[in-house]
DNA sequence: GATGAATGAGAATTCATTCAT
DNA sequence: GATGAATGAATTCTCATTCAT
């Protein structure tokens, strides 16, 4: 009996993982039922029986990727030091979690423009926001003084994700456009210094200004 | 002969609009041809007499976008001011060609998960980055001192690119999340605002730095 | 108008060339009526206000080819000689039409693999037998005791017929099967010293026989 | 387990059986997918499910075709007793078997016609030659003085063949022409008659040229 | 819990033929 | 007499889902 379930636990978690990877690459409807059953040598049949349809299957799937986020962020509630390490910190910890979750940057997208039609449905029941711990973070960083007060929160939170994720989400066609490896450990490196730099100071030489 | 000429060019132009539509919408995978010559209100078969299958079709209006998105770097070209103000108005530019070509931000989207399968054999017969003009007022405002001179213009040009996209990328899910409506004119002016002052001044306060 | 009429005249010509052979290669079922037209260089409307319809298209080509195997029967009754003579004449006639006229043994093929549905129609109105010359000349020999008295005149012509045409039938398989050109000049006329041979005396030693 | 199994194979087979007996009367453009599966009392999919394509289908049925006639080459091969009687038995097995599989005789045709595009493609990994035992036999023959020494054995191959298939791939024709039925028992037996006879002794009166 | 066969609805693509000029 | 656009009915092929064991 345990064994069977122990088995039973195991054909789905096989399924998840094959399922994730497969619509992560093709999205809801260019991902085939039967090859996530084959990439998870599964019969087609089970998966119905535990998921109950592709679509069912694929918000499961969105959902566990959504926990994971989530994490993150609880993650970067622990953090500690001065306001400006706290937000460095937690740019660094989604940073590497795009960088170690490519399939959750892939399954994002694939979402955004089927226009949320799942999110809405999956984050209904779950925390909201995906960067919760950010705009605290920034406001403290208002009020501390150390950020300029006349931010505008919400906006730079799109921001600051749209500068982690977009090179996650467009590394290929960088690589071809400027026939660049844009996926070799130097680049991941030299991108995060970029964010930090480009997010805290803006491209403007405020020194020179100052002169 | 004219008539039936201009007929013709007339057809292909209404099923490239309803492609344009249907394609940004869903995807490749998603659209349905018989959406779409219905939407043209043609017969699916001149739909393949002139652009031979689904995928042409598909990289035909993708070309067409890119034509467009070209033109808005050639019209960058010929701005005029200072580099602070040319590159203030480049950013403008693509920023309005977005929030008014929505349809381009999403093909664009649905192209990046297919790893830029086609994009690849439409750029290598058209010209290359899409940004080109931004990368060059980047390095003359570098010269003249008024950006930073540590600057990595690359990535630079990934991140603007990023600031200015995934605001129309991901206004759905922004409005549902924040429950506020990110479609507005006023939000749009709103966003604007925040690119420009975002990118060229980040988000430290410098001023009491310099204190 | 005697200009209109000649061009009319040329173009049906046109069509009726490009419908020979593209009926010839591909049979009735895998001829597009569109690779026609352009063959001819002819709009394909007129090839339906000349012909009709495909199938009729089919029926003239066809009919067409009757005539020039009927044709090559009457050159036949004017042959002159011994009857070993004008058998050897007559064959002779038959096989080298072959050899020039591809597209008709493969016509014929067709037809054949299509139940003679159109022949029926065609040959109601047409002499009959495609090989009568040599029916009478056969029955003559005999007479004359060139030829055997006990020979079956009717599958005697169905096996002419088969020696004859089965070579320029399945040439291009023999030349796979047996690594060799059955294409050439030379085996076209080994092909002809065979069958006059086989034919006549078959394969048996008879001199050694009658020793 | 067993008898789903024993079921996918026989519904393998039924498939297999309908597909020849359409390709055979239609040939592979002719043949309706949809007409195959009716006739095999399949679901249209089982059908791609277990061939892949129609031409897929089609190569199978050949490939199924060319064993069979093989087999009668093997069996040719375990004939006793003099030349003759051997060449006159390997004769008599081909004409039967012709006479019982008239679809193997129409699928050769319609390969035939196109250019063994598919015969090249399964001979490739399949035995050669249809008729290689009669081949050797003929050698054979040649040797023991009791055929002609300067008979040409691949045209004579090619000749022995046509006289037998063109028989039962003309019957149609010639029913029509002569107004009589081809496929009476009699007629067989008639033809096989025929055949022996005239590729044994031709045509001519050899008694008489030796009187 | 597991399996492989089966299915019906639908999707892309093709074709002979006809209209409008 | 000539032309190119247009069409509707097939035709091949695909897919998510369910049955029978």
């Amino acid at each position: 009996m345990v064994s069977r379930e122990r088995n039973a636990e195991e054909s789905k978690q096989r399924i998840m993982k094959a399922a994730e990877h497969i619509f992560a690459c093709r999205g809801l409807d260019g991902a085939r039922v039967d090859a996530i059953a084959e990439a998870a040598q599964i019969n087609k049949r089970m998966l119905y029986h535990y998921f109950g349809s592709k679509e069912d299957l694929y918000m499961e799937v969105l959902r566990e990727n959504y926990k994971k986020i989530l994490a993150v962020g609880q993650k970067a509630t622990r953090v500690e030091g001065s306001v400006l390490e706290k937000v460095t910190k937690v740019i660094e910890y989604y940073f590497y979690f795009m960088a170690e979750n490519e399939e959750f940057v892939r399954l994002i997208q694939w979402e955004s423009l089927y226009q949320g039609r799942f999110t809405r449905k999956i984050l209904a029941d779950m925390a909201q926001d995906s960067l919760p711990r950010l705009k605290a973070l920034l406001e403290e960083g208002i009020r501390e003084g150390v950020f300029r007060s006349d931010l505008d929160i919400r906006h730079l939170v799109i921001s600051i994700n749209a500068v982690i994720m977009t090179f996650f989400a467009r590394r290929d066609i960088y690589s071809f456009l400027w026939d660049r490896d844009m996926k070799s450990r130097e680049v991941l490196e030299e991108r995060l210094k970029h964010i930090l730099d480009f997010t805290l100071n803006g491209i403007l030489n405020h020194r020179k200004k100052e002169e």
